[in-house]
DNA sequence: TCTGGGGTCCTAGGACCC
DNA sequence: TCTGGGGTCCTAGGACCC
């Protein structure tokens, strides 16, 4: 059923072949190749301030250390952990790289985060002979010229890929031909499916569903009932079936919205101790709006109290904006209406309702103005780092946004991979 | 010293118009 | 004057993914 050893699989005869590649503790592996001393080393990759272990490099894990632990309990672990403040660039620079590894074996390649990729590789294995040897080669080239290991799932759709990829770890590969598939599935939990999580995996233990086996037999009216348009879906994802297309980056919807957020270093209480913290989060949005050429609608304002109960407000505006002081004023306004005499622990700040424009300046002098403006701040910023110009008081803010990082985070160019 | 950050999609209710 | 229904836009919240 899943093969450890190679097995000379027909898999021409496959309807389509998918592969899904997932790195294998890729932010600690990659600090553990910059740095040799960290190799063998159990390290776990955090951000800053308040902030949650990112990823944890198998030593660390081999004491329990988990994504999502605080330093605290990651400490608690395993007190001779090694802490590593994560570097954006640097993960993003190795997945551009290992993006174009793969593209030189299909241009069908999806970008699923930073870490993790879906290829259609079913024109590919002419020319290649077979799906295990794309993902060989590729194993091969990425752990020769990155130091890296990833393990790889091979399947006739990306639901089964992304469950077989998992199934090995690290440094994997899995198959599961067609064949197998309902062998694969019938004592599975349905948790183990992307796309099912702790809620649904509850709903269905109500309707004594346990195992995917169930889920596939399980009645479609009965789940529509209780899931809406998703009840047909769920039944199918339980029979392992699954059409949806392997999507390259520059077949990617566009965006449909741009936001941050920060959780303080500190819980802040009062709107004016606040005010800096939104006025930088507005600066951001509206910066990273800007390199898009996108502008929003609506303004949404997030705010999380410390004891987590988290509300948040959004405003539609006349007109769209990507313009940070008038994303500021709508984000203080939705403050305002908040109750802010509790300590808040996190600010977010978002616009959706995005219009997509073509490069073009505004029609009237004052908007033309403002665009420009915005646009020399801008190119000082890339040049100079973020935040060393801006309009206001985020020089003030000890936090420069410490943009805690994620192996979801997707870095700017993977979203739109050149094709040449 | 519990509990990060950036997204997408869905639901459900209300306003408003035809 | 009273009634129903569909479409669109808006808002709040939550599930889920990485």
């Amino acid at each position: 059923m899943v093969s450890r050893e190679p097995v000379r699989v027909a898999m021409r005869d496959w309807p389509r072949v998918i592969m899904h590649c997932d790195m294998n503790a890729f932010f600690a592996s990659v600090e553990q190749q910059s740095n040799p001393e960290l190799r063998g080393q159990p390290i776990a990759v955090i951000g800053t301030g308040r902030t949650v272990v990112t990823t944890a490099s198998y030593e660390a894990r081999a004491f329990g250390v988990k994504t999502g632990m605080n330093t605290w309990q990651a400490r608690q672990a395993c007190p001779q952990l090694i802490f590593v403040v994560g570097d954006n660039r640097k993960y993003a620079d190795t997945s551009t790289k290992i993006i174009a590894m793969m593209r030189d074996y299909t241009p069908q390649v999806e970008v699923f985060s930073i870490d993790e990729a879906f290829l259609d590789v079913t024109g590919s294995l002419k020319l290649f002979g077979s799906a295990e040897t794309i993902a060989y080669r590729l194993k091969a080239q990425i752990l020769h010229e990155l130091g890296l290991t990833c393990s790889i799932g091979i399947a006739p759709n990306k639901l089964l890929a992304k469950l077989a990829s998992d199934m090995q770890k690290p440094d994997g590969l899995t198959i599961i031909a067609p064949e197998r598939v309902a062998e694969v599935l019938e004592n599975l939990p349905v948790k183990e499916l992307c796309g099912i999580g702790k809620q649904v995996e509850k709903q269905l233990a109500d309707l004594n569903i346990f195992t995917c086996g169930q889920l596939g037999r399980a009645s479609v009216d009965r789940l529509k009932r209780r899931f809406g348009i998703n009840g047909e879906r769920l039944v199918l994802m339980g029979q392992g079936i699954d059409d949806s297309p392997v999507i390259p980056p520059e077949d990617e919807e566009e965006v449909k919205s741009v936001g941050h957020s920060m959780t303080l270093a500190q819980d802040v209480t009062g709107r004016d101790a606040l005010a800096k913290y939104v006025l930088q989060l507005s600066e951001m949005v509206g910066r990273r709006a800007r390199r898009y050429q996108v502008t929003g609608k609506t303004v949404h304002l997030t705010i999380r109290y410390g004891d987590f109960t988290t509300v948040g407000k959004q405003q539609t505006r006349t007109s769209p904006t990507n313009n940070s002081e008038e994303i500021y004023r709508d984000a203080m306004a939705i403050l305002g209406t908040f109750d802010l005499t509790r300590p808040v622990r996190l600010v977010g700040v978002r616009i959706t309702n995005l219009t997509h424009h073509a490069d073009q300046l505004p029609l009237f002098e004052k908007e033309r103005k403002k665009a420009l403006l915005a646009a020399a701040m801008d190119e000082a910023n890339d040049r100079f780092g973020e935040f060393a110009v801006t309009f206001g008081s985020v020089l003030e803010t000890e936090e420069k946004g410490s943009h805690v990082i994620s192996p979801a985070w997707r870095p700017d160019g993977i979203r739109r991979v050149d094709v040449k």
